[in-house]
DNA sequence: TAAAAATACATGTTATAACATATATTTTTA
DNA sequence: TAAAAATATATGTTATAACATGTATTTTTA
């Protein structure tokens, strides 16, 4: 659906760019709300789900909290208190560093790879909804996401 | 950037899906941390920027609550408390719709458009940052945003 | 090599999101 | 037309974002 008609906008748009920005927030919000739902059962956050899925990315290797806020997709939040979260739950273990006492080891525990496993076997994709483009369209979109952002 | 380089991802994404939600959360709240910045010094979040535009698009009609909740980007915020804010700092009047004593009318004040023009003057703009991209291929990127979501 | 700077992470505080529920008014229905 | 349902908005509560600051450890520098 048009940007406009989903915002029910009766004015143009004073630029192609700025479209381009209520375009992608909009899609964004309405991405994220689609994952709070389909997470909401399993106990998780789309931001716990993401630090999960780097922690199984690096399994059996821990992470520290420095890996983690870089390969995050949301920087804004604050992974030293989503780690909290996840460990308060289980899912995750934390210990002190051997090498540096400064960092943390963050593993992801036996309960989070079955919460991971269980997400991926129940729910068909986080992501099914995006089949409206062929994959010819969703590389295009990509490919132009990436140079949007230099 | 490509964006397994802007998250460090080391392993391949699963899908050509899978990697336009990764990219456009990514993306969105790059653009939104970059509002962040650019409206504080106006005493603005995104959100009552948001709130403040649709008002002015409106102006010198008043909008009830529920037209802001239409037209809002983020569904997920509150706009009755919004409103509120904004009303604290000045930017809004609200009063009692005449029709319908449920709603109520809500306008932008003149310091509410004064702030608006600050900003339309002192910032550039808020997506001068998209220049990376032609005419073209923000026309192009627009339609494929509208078209994922169907 | 001792002091200064940088780093990695944790934590305190305030504002806002997320969710549920409440209230007043209007519309529908039996 | 009185009762039930729907609507428009407000508000209470808990969790998390946003921001600043604190603490321990490591690295750099003079």
């Amino acid at each position: 659906m048009e940007i406009e008609k989903a915002i029910k906008q009766n004015v143009k748009f004073s630029s192609e760019y700025h479209k381009i920005a209520v375009n992608i927030l909009f899609t964004a919000s309405w991405i994220d709300q689609g994952h709070i739902q389909k997470l909401k059962p399993f106990g998780l956050t789309p931001q716990q789900f993401n630090i999960l899925r780097i922690l199984r990315g690096q399994h059996p290797k821990p992470a520290t909290i420095n890996l983690l806020i870089d390969r995050m997709i949301d920087k804004s939040s604050n992974a030293s208190r989503l780690v909290d979260r996840l460990e308060q739950k289980g899912f995750v273990n934390r210990c002190v560093n051997k090498d540096d006492k400064r960092a943390v080891n963050v593993q992801i525990s036996e309960k989070g790879l079955e919460v991971l496993k269980s997400i991926d076997e129940n729910l068909n994709s986080l992501d099914s909804d995006f089949k409206t483009l062929s994959i010819e369209e969703a590389q295009q979109l990509n490919f132009l996401l990436d140079k949007l952002r230099g």
